[in-house]
DNA sequence: AAATATAACAGTAATCATTACCACTTGGGG
DNA sequence: CCCCAAGTGGTAATGATTACTGTTATATTT
């Protein structure tokens, strides 16, 4: 079957349980942690792992394109869905989520045309909306201040 | 007339030598410097001014309104074009610079309908594309290495 | 299954961008 | 012209990320 361990091994990365525990974590959760809230978790889960591997091994993932980094605020966030999609970075609570609702906007077709009139090539496209999410904007106890 | 000192007091902004150079500087080009780039073009220029004021100056215009702070990098990126449009990001050079072209994206009319689709209430929004600009594409001497 | 080469891990130290602090200076309304 | 809130500059601190190094574990070979 094609787990998690095959697609590391496909990229010529070695299996290891910290590996395999930090990107589980990032398949099973749709929200995209910073790197020093994905710690904690592994550590919660089982794994005993250092915040420098976790650095390296997101590395590792990006590199073998399992992986995507947001650069949404001021600390780094990652996504294990490669594919492009809106994203929602809450200025109140920092949190940034998926924008899961079809807004009608083609994020495939930019690159060619952008290709065609400017000649820049595109790897990868960030749509990124900055500003309230609605959990935090009913619980409006403190004052929205934009904190990149 | 509607000069920078007019709009820096309209803000409440006391006009300051390093404000201008630092204000007309970014409205002056169609570039979006680093904090560390402006710095060097203002010294340049002709006044004389910390690098702490850049970033407190640069954080009082964008309190203001009167810029915005681009996640374009490991480095924040400074525009003085308050409208919405979409940012090139040279991952060889580092440079950051508008698509002029009109790619047939309505930037404006996302923030109403992820508005009602999920309950965000958006404050900006920035497409981002990461790749490799004309320029760099031509002198390919070094390897796109992406460093992020 | 043991040996071995190679890649990964953990811990510390270093780097880079950004912010905080505080004493001194200055713009601009009264 | 004077005063005071606001701005400036210098240094120090913080936070995120990367570099370095000795140790350990993985996957492959024998």
């Amino acid at each position: 079957m094609d787990s998690m361990a095959d697609r590391l091994r496909a990229k010529g990365l070695k299996v290891t349980p910290q590996r395999v525990a930090i990107y589980g974590l990032l398949l099973d959760t749709n929200e995209h942690p910073t790197a020093e809230r994905l710690w904690e978790e592994v550590k919660k889960e089982h794994v005993a792992v250092s915040f420098n591997t976790v650095y390296t091994t997101l590395h590792a993932l990006i590199e073998a394109g399992l992986i995507q980094r947001l650069h949404s605020g001021n600390a780094a966030h990652y996504d294990a869905d490669m594919a492009p999609h809106v994203h929602l970075s809450c200025q109140v609570c920092g949190e940034v989520g998926d924008c899961s609702a079809d807004i009608g906007i083609d994020l495939l077709g930019i690159s060619p045309r952008v290709q065609a009139a400017t000649g820049f090539c595109t790897e990868k496209v960030e749509l990124t909306l900055y500003g309230c999410c609605a959990h935090c904007a009913t619980t409006a106890t403190s004052i929205p201040r934009a904190k990149h």
